[in-house]
DNA sequence: TTCCCACTTGACTGGTCGGTCAACTCGGGC
DNA sequence: GCCCGAGTTGACCGACCAGTCAAGTGGGAA
């Protein structure tokens, strides 16, 4: 089982970065295909259909961003370091994917649940199940922010959700703009956001990592 | 010129409405001229093409927003106030989405931004258009707030920016949660990140109005 | 009365859409 | 040597897409 499915897997590369960068109604099956150079008997001898295709897509892409997560998340770092550095991560993602594409294609999870959320039930599923772990990464760091008391006690799984809001806010604004800097605005956001003691929030953070 | 462009109108409101609650590629001329009782050689004697209806319905909706943000955003009102009464707003705003379509539809113009900012350029100019309108609201209250000192001197423009981003963070969670609630947490996360005393910011606002 | 012109109509185009299908290839197990 | 079945191929489907066009209609100005 050396190159099983090495067809699949393309396929599934393929269309992630085509939705990334454009959206799911505007790439077509061909056009996957083409890019992908299979054929699209091969397409639906993978996949039953053109959405079942964009989850398994946004699902492998969730697989591949998780040990960068782990990393970043580890309990090995002190709390609020881990989110420092899950903003850096954050933008460094945005940089890479600009200089590929020459544009900001913002987070590609909320794109595709935005464009589909009421129009296709497993797409919508597939793109909140990805946000609830990516919250739990936050939870888990506010919650050891807490108890290491660097910010007041709170409602840690709320926060998280507002803490993500506040990314996913960010994100969209910067796709729209097509400005990668209003991501530095995220840092100081997210740990006003958790109550952090004035001094802890840089103001301008450091991006030349 | 009573009635002038009775059907331009109509296509107006239809495709704004079938785009908020779909979406922009998922919607065809043909289906918004069938709901508009409208035919196509008429559509596109108003519009040169889809892209441009869109840019002319996100356009016609804001303007009808407008009398009630000038409203909601008025000097008369106490600055913090306002800004109590744009998050209610906002939620009331979905309700009424939820009640005529039956789903959290979201914000309009920047779902358009996010499908489309990368494709049609147009289309993202004018969201980013209207992303900067709804900032100057924000960034006048944030400014007058300053002035009274019910808040901490700060570069209002960029705070403005940084609101509004977790506005759009939040509708876009509730559209892929679909669920009205989590906007309710909106009021006291602008709040936290204006800087606005402990005291001052209410748990669960209040949702009877 | 006539003319003009904004607006309407419905038939039409060519291309693309998501999806199907039967025939084929080919390597591994028997 | 044969077969099996995962994977591949290219032709094909009907529906639908955005957009076109020539022929109307009807009301207001001259």
């Amino acid at each position: 089982m050396k190159t099983e499915c090495d067809t699949k897997q393309k396929l599934l590369d393929t269309a992630m970065q085509l939705i990334w960068e454009q959206s799911y109604g505007s790439v077509s099956v061909d056009h996957i295909c083409e890019r992908a150079g299979a054929k699209k008997g091969s397409f639906y001898h993978f996949f039953p259909s053109k959405s079942d295709l964009a989850v398994a897509a946004i699902d492998g892409h969730w697989q591949k961003l998780r040990p960068d997560l782990d990393r970043i998340f580890s309990s090995q770092t002190a709390p609020l370091e881990r989110l420092a550095g899950y903003c850096d991560f954050v933008y460094e993602q945005q940089k890479q994917q600009m200089q590929k594409f020459g544009r900001v294609c913002g987070c590609a999870f909320s794109s595709l649940g935005s464009e589909l959320s009421t129009q296709d039930e497993k797409i919508r599923k597939k793109s909140l199940q990805i946000m609830e772990w990516r919250c739990k990464y936050l939870a888990a760091a506010i919650r050891d922010a807490v108890r290491e008391r660097l910010v007041p006690e709170q409602d840690c799984d709320a926060k998280a959700r507002d803490l993500y809001g506040s990314v996913l806010g960010v994100l969209l604004q910067a796709k729209i703009e097509n400005d990668l800097g209003i991501i530095r605005h995220l840092k100081p956001t997210i740990f006003r956001l958790m109550g952090a003691p004035e001094k802890d929030i840089v103001g301008a953070p450091n991006l030349h990592a």
